[in-house]
DNA sequence: TATCCAAGGTAAGTT
DNA sequence: AACTTACCTTGGATA
């Protein structure tokens, strides 16, 4: 919104052979609402589109409040950019330093959610120490706006599997079938297009080491690019009625269907119930396990304060599956 | 070194 | 509608 983009420089012109043009910058992060953390936005299992030179990308799920380089292609976005983004991004001394083929800042506002109010969503949250303690811990962490396409994709891979393995999952699928790009001497790959995936038989994505996931990506991928379905076609519905129709793609229920609502379409309201969070019930919410997944949904939702539930849902997972203790 | 187990679930088949 | 079961693969735990 208001934070400009700072100082730049053009492409210092030294990069690779195919290498874009380079702009670099600074987005003031006191001029944002409330505060940020990248690290815990970028590694608390919500995005699994980002990654980090250093290679240490998901390696501890505790680590917080670090200065590491993230990086990601960023696909076209309506209203906000026209062609595929490069960009790197890393926070220090109170900005978010970066550099990208060209302005990423309305993007970085889209993606990360700069202009939630988090001061608003920990107030909504029961005042319960649980809470407390996430909010404390990972204070800072905003909810992330994944592109659809690509968040449907990683979280029809996550059945099963370890967050580490998915983030390995979706690189393997951008470096096999993205398109990639020259960046800094290095060649970064976006996230391939439902096109692009399609175009592929469901050998290839085992060869991925996708396992059973593979034909539910294949034909998942498959219902897009003919124009059968699309997920954005949920936006603007209720949210169950948006839920419910995500369900038709192939590898997705209830579960998959809520993360893609919480972390791509802007359901806040969304609380998937995954195997931390029906821990969490067990443990500290008996009384709203209603013993089918839409029942308990509507109970944990209005438990955990009704219009952001997700929000604090992902705070809560993040504080668990990082070791806080229940 | 070998074996076992569970990982941010879903689809298909039974009762 | 509620309950079972199979499903790929692999890193980490256990023997």
């Amino acid at each position: 919104m208001t934070a400009e983009p700072g100082a730049r420089s053009d492409s210092d012109g030294t990069g690779a052979d195919g290498d874009e043009a380079l702009e670099t910058g600074a987005l003031d992060l006191s001029e944002i609402r409330g505060p940020f953390d990248l690290q815990s936005t970028l590694e608390s299992g919500q995005s699994y589109l980002w990654d980090r030179p250093d290679g240490r990308m998901y390696e501890s799920i505790d680590a917080h409040g670090g200065d590491a380089w993230y990086r990601t292609v960023v696909p076209p976005i309506d209203g906000v950019t026209d062609e595929d983004l490069v960009v790197r991004v890393r926070q220090r001394d109170g900005a978010l330093e970066w550099a990208a083929t060209g302005d990423p800042v309305p993007a970085l506002e889209h993606l990360l959610r700069l202009d939630d109010d988090l001061a608003a969503i920990y107030a909504s949250a029961p005042d319960d120490d649980i809470f407390a303690r996430a909010f404390d811990d990972y204070r800072g962490m905003r909810l992330v706006r994944d592109p659809p396409f690509p968040c449907l994709v990683s979280f029809i891979c996550s059945a099963q599997m370890r967050v580490s393995r998915i983030h390995g999952m979706q690189m393997a699928l951008s470096e096999a079938f993205g398109t990639p790009h020259g960046f800094a001497g290095e060649s970064i790959s976006a996230f391939p297009t439902p096109e692009q995936l399609a175009a592929r038989g469901e050998d290839d994505l085992r060869e991925l080491k996708l396992g059973y996931r593979a034909p539910y990506v294949q034909q998942t991928a498959e219902m897009i690019a003919d124009g059968e379905a699309n997920p954005t076609e949920a936006v603007g519905l209720s949210y169950e009625d948006a839920r419910e129709s995500l369900t038709r793609f192939v590898g997705v229920g209830d579960k998959v269907a809520d993360c893609v609502l919480l972390f791509s379409l802007g359901y806040l309201e969304a609380v998937p119930l995954d195997t931390w969070i029906r821990g969490a019930i067990a443990d500290h919410f008996p009384e709203c396990d209603r013993g089918n997944y839409t029942e308990t949904s509507r109970a944990l939702r209005e438990r955990l304060g009704g219009e952001y539930a997700g929000y604090v849902q992902t705070y809560l997972f993040h504080y668990l599956r990082a070791g806080g203790e229940a």
